[in-house]
DNA sequence: GCGGATCAC
DNA sequence: TATGGTGATCCGC
């Protein structure tokens, strides 16, 4: 399709596409704050936690078919989500394979989504480790709070630690030192708010700043990240990353990018935008899969920069929603509201229940149908049947006799 | 409105 | 031995 496209094509599409990428410039919009949580190794990490026994060995969750996430142990020996079982023992043959518990995956979801809905109570969960937040509201009102609004007090790790008399932070064990690692970050202190080092130990100048056995985190996105993750790590034994940006697409790339137990922002300017932009893979990005990578490299195209210069010839190749969706991604533009849960992926009472009746009919239908066919085989001397599959269609037919 | 293809998890 | 299950969206018909 591609030879067959005219250079006076070509020309009259550049003219067009280059108006519409014109409109979206203009309405780029960097005043949102979206965050996207990722739990690390989720299934396989609370599998560990539940189960010392666990902690230094290769394992993976799910069964001999179809395994659904792996440590970072186990992943070292290539062993992947979405791979059988078998395989992968194949890989590392000392992996262990868990079974996997949902019910327990659901009550610590649970527990995370309860400390996220504090910085957006709209947040969008799109699995039980993954969730969307959009926290500019949340930034803003933070802007005002006292530093005991912002303070959390340490647990340590273990229960038997806890009738031990309290110590103070810095002298805390390798061990403990283990449980909390992003309290030690070596990242460099923010110093958003002026003045906040007042009751500070002055031994102790990071941010977040520690007073003996509590934190104080600061006003910034990056802080009130680092704060979420904190809590969830305390509240769960288990780590998250995270992703800051001005969009959603943005954040769940920048997400991933200091996996496990990290976070990456990009800051709300367009040049920090199209700086990240520049060489990402288009393959990094939530909607590009397998298919459409291949079909993009077969253009020569692999990175975002790639993509925005070939959009021209791409609006000529691909559907208008599709090259719309390129465009988009090419410029680093993503949604920056979070439809609400539930306006768009359920539907109403009323449709639910119609599409029930609907199906049972069709159920009926099948069993009729079923039942006839059992008798006539039987006419014909056939004693067995097994299972029968009529499409859906067919059972249409039928009922319009 | 349906079925196939693609995608995310 | 053995490679999932579900829901959403888009597209062509």
């Amino acid at each position: 399709q591609k030879a067959q496209i005219t250079s006076q094509q070509l020309r009259k599409a550049q003219l067009q596409v280059d108006r519409f990428a014109m409109e979206l410039e203009q309405s780029r919009d960097l005043n949102n704050t979206i965050v996207h949580i990722d739990m690390d190794a989720f299934y396989a990490a609370v599998e560990m936690r539940d189960n010392p026994e666990l902690k230094d060995k290769p394992i993976a969750v799910g069964s001999s078919s179809m395994l659904s996430t792996s440590n970072y142990h186990a992943r070292r020996f290539g062993v992947r989500a979405a791979m059988p079982g078998f395989i992968a023992k194949r890989l590392c043959p000392q992996l262990i394979i868990v079974p996997s518990n949902f019910d327990k995956y659901r009550a610590v979801s649970k527990e995370v989504k309860e400390i996220l809905a504090d910085y957006d109570p709209n947040f969008m969960a799109m699995s039980l480790d993954e969730a969307y937040l959009n926290i500019t509201k949340h930034l803003q009102e933070r802007q005002n709070w006292p530093e005991d609004k912002r303070r959390y007090f340490i647990k340590t790790g273990h229960s038997l630690e806890n009738d031990k008399p309290r110590k103070e932070v810095n002298k805390l064990s390798e061990h403990e030192r283990s449980i909390s690692p992003l309290l030690f970050e070596d990242s460099p202190p923010d110093l958003q708010p002026p003045g906040n080092t007042s009751q500070v130990n002055s031994e102790e100048q990071n941010n977040p700043q520690i007073l003996q056995n509590s934190v104080v985190f600061g006003t910034s996105a990056e802080e009130v990240v680092k704060e979420i993750r904190f809590r969830i790590e305390q509240k769960t034994t288990l780590t998250a990353s995270a992703g800051i940006a001005p969009n959603t697409m943005l954040a769940k790339v920048c997400s991933d990018k200091n996996k496990p137990n990290g976070q990456y922002q990009i800051l709300p300017r367009r040049q920090a935008v199209m700086d990240f932009i520049k060489d990402l893979p288009i393959r990094k990005v939530s909607g590009i899969g397998k298919v459409t990578e291949k079909m993009l490299k077969a253009l020569g195209i692999t990175t975002c920069t790639e993509l925005y210069q070939q959009r021209a010839l791409l609006s000529l190749l691909f559907s208008e929603s599709s090259w719309r969706y390129f465009l988009h991604i090419s410029m680093g533009l993503g949604s920056t509201h979070l439809t609400r849960d539930g306006e768009r992926k359920s539907m109403s009472v009323e449709r639910t229940f119609s599409e029930i009746s609907k199906a049972e009919e069709q159920y009926k239908l099948c069993q009729e149908l079923c039942n006839e066919l059992a008798q006539d085989l039987q006419k014909e001397g056939l004693k067995e049947y097994g299972s029968l599959v009529f499409p859906v269609k067919k059972i249409r037919n039928t009922n319009n006799g």
